[in-house]
DNA sequence: TTGTAAGCGTTATCAC
DNA sequence: GTGATAACGCTTACAA
């Protein structure tokens, strides 16, 4: 790892070739004689070379780099989907380069801006909640994927599971095993995937000819907090059921934690299931039953499509399966 | 939210004035002339102006960038620290550009070269485990410093907390609720915190005057399933034991499960104490005792030490402690 | 206080 | 195949 600075003139001087020729070898685009790309690589070994990323970029216009949003690091599902990132991205050539949005719009648009600074090729948005002006004004300027949400009119440059059917799967299981006053703890209020996973619930329970009660669903948002909060709030007002679909594993945390607390067993007395599929559920006792979003594949997915467009070519984006994993959170009712 | 080209000269030409006078309002350094100055903000504002960061840097040959080498983006861990890397950052100019090593040498070497190409200012190292030869040469070339482990000779350009104690007072906190038989299922073998926690629980027993069972030292690897492993193998043993020291929260987790599915309750039989204190640790049933990490702290005084340094100041990092979150993995043995 | 001009390390366009 | 040479957008002496 020899750490110089060295620089193209003094690879060409030291291999006996122009600047131009050392930059084809460089880029491997052009064709250059093979004894005279032979001799250029060596002297770049042996000076320990290493391209300035910067004068590149100034002169192609092209960076190879391309910007991340993200809503909050350090949040367990964008967390498997920056895996997935990182991922996709090994190998092509191009460098993630994140910025965090804290949920924040201002903050948002205000690391869009520094990023765009740094001339990304490409932009990856996972999540968030931008203006829809500001996003077609992103997607015009470059090739734009987000993740983790469906907006219309970017068809083929979404990557997203199905809310609707997941947390209609999950409601259904609960329902299959019996369970008909089923409680559901949701994410934040505005926030589109905790909407749809309220729909699919709905739907579920609907097309199963059980009567929504508005008294079994609780707000939340997304924090064991809010898990705790939702489950006292049911006790309290004395309402009786026997499952609890929660708009996440971290709420599901908190509503079991919240069950135990209160002397209620699950699954023996009450089920739940949570979404998301974080590491730590296979773990929890009882391991947590849950719907699995594919977050690296989504990740990956998402960056292999960017990196399609940046080349100018057509991209088309998987369409990702959730998958209930069944553990051992849920139980049959008794009748 | 502007999106489009303009360069130092359109501005220049717009607000009548030299680049050179653009450029210095642009770096705020020297001395404009107060109307000049408005003048040419004014054309900023009005073109949308947004500096190339390639051209600033290939000119300045400071690129504002930091190279931040994470070990496994997605560990509780490191999430802590690099919110913390990003919120030291935030204000300061310097954006961090985050590779990730994935726990191998090579990976790791490869990425911190392609940061090096990026011509970043400074580097934060996250852990991990590069070879001394290399990590020396880097610090030569750059201010660096290193988060999560302590290196001799790098007095001052580290930020840790001191493991053996933390985990002295851990095993001293069960020693104290009267447990003699206590258990320790470690992380990776040559891990240096995994080591030094181990280093702290012998020093706790000594001190104690309980003699160390080798039969009661468990291998590990941070993972939840070394933690249902190292249970298994003590009760297939028969070994006699009421409490256990994990290596982090997660081999914590996996313990408690292994021991539930025993029959084996926690903390009336068992008491289990874990390490890291990661977001879900309050809210798993029980509640998990384990020794509080400043993750967040931790990356914030690196980042904030780093720019002290790139800058040609001194820099004094701060020495953090570790704290024992008492909750309720822990029971007092009856005696 | 402001302008001129020489780079910074590459890529890209022409000729040769 | 290869080599000049002009960009790329900005910083920074050096002058004025």
């Amino acid at each position: 790892m020899k750490l110089n600075g060295t620089t193209i003139s003094d690879i060409a001087a030291r291999a006996n070739v122009s600047k131009s020729t050392v930059s084809r070898v460089l880029n491997d685009k052009s064709v250059v004689n093979q004894q005279t790309r032979k001799v250029v690589l060596e002297a770049m070994e042996s000076l320990g070379y290493q391209a300035n990323a910067f004068a590149r970029s100034l002169a192609s216009g092209r960076s190879m780099t391309v910007g991340v949003l993200t809503q909050k690091i350090g949040s367990p599902f964008y967390d498997m989907i920056m895996q997935g990132v990182i991922q996709g991205f090994a190998g092509t050539g191009y460098s993630p380069l994140f910025v965090d949005g804290q949920w924040e719009e201002s903050t948002a648009l205000e690391v869009i801006r520094a990023v765009l600074g740094r001339k990304v090729d490409g932009m990856l948005l996972l999540g968030g909640d931008l203006p829809e002006q500001q996003l077609n004004e992103l997607k015009e300027r470059l090739p734009t994927i987000v993740v983790g949400k469906e907006i219309p009119g970017w068809e083929n440059q979404c990557v997203y599971i199905d809310n609707i059917s997941a947390a209609y799967d999950a409601t259904k299981h609960l329902i299959d095993f019996g369970h008909r006053d089923i409680a559901i703890i949701q994410g934040i209020k505005q926030h589109q995937d905790a909407m749809r996973r309220f729909d699919g619930y709905a739907k579920a329970l609907a097309d199963a000819g059980i009567e929504l009660d508005p008294g079994l669903v609780l707000e939340g948002d997304f924090s064991a907090q809010s898990g705790i909060v939702g489950i006292s709030s049911l006790l309290m007002r004395g309402k009786s059921f026997t499952a609890v679909f929660c708009a996440n594993d971290m709420v599901a945390y908190g509503a079991r934690l919240a069950l135990q607390r209160h002397g209620i067993r699950v699954p023996e007395d009450v089920s739940i299931v949570g979404f998301d599929d974080q590491g730590e559920s296979a773990y929890v006792t009882p391991p947590l039953t849950t719907v699995r979003q594919p977050g690296t594949e989504m990740g990956a997915a998402a960056a292999a499509g960017l990196v399609q467009l940046m080349q100018g070519k057509p991209c088309v984006l998987p369409t990702l399966q959730a998958e209930l994993k069944c553990r051992e959170s849920v139980a049959r009712v008794l009748r």
